[in-house]
DNA sequence: TACATGACTTTTA
DNA sequence: GTAAAAGCCATGT
């Protein structure tokens, strides 16, 4: 229907325990370079369902971004994420290298 | 219609 | 490694 659509489809398609940044969403959605049309579509998951699993999203950085004026909401993340199995560095971050989604070559 | 804002990424210094 | 700026597009006023 539109890009958040394609947003949608990917993030849904993120495995339990794993993580995703926002450019690897957006690269694996079709729209490369456009990473805050996810961060976009997220806060409109936020709102509308809870379908789906957007606390898997998080920055370049490793780092949980829920909403820059909600202090303290990024703890439910984080609960959230520990519960898929992923947890925290001592600054709060996730090792990428460890949890970062890195999906198939279409082998199938 | 146009301007300003935003859960970001990447490059350059 | 940190810091600043540019780029991208949809949403709201």
């Amino acid at each position: 229907m539109s890009t958040y659509d394609l947003i949608y489809k990917t993030v849904r398609q993120i495995p339990p325990g794993k993580v995703a940044t926002y450019g690897q969403i957006a690269d694996l959605a079709g729209i490369h370079g456009k990473a805050r049309l996810v961060g976009y579509a997220m806060f409109q998951i936020d709102t509308t369902c809870n379908d789906i699993p957007w606390h898997r999203v998080i920055n370049a950085k490793g780092e949980i971004s829920y909403s820059t004026v909600r202090e303290g909401g990024d703890y439910l993340q984080k609960h959230l994420l520990e519960e898929e199995g992923i947890e925290f560095n001592s600054a709060g971050k996730i090792n990428l290298n460890q949890y970062q989604w890195q999906p198939n070559f279409r082998l199938c």
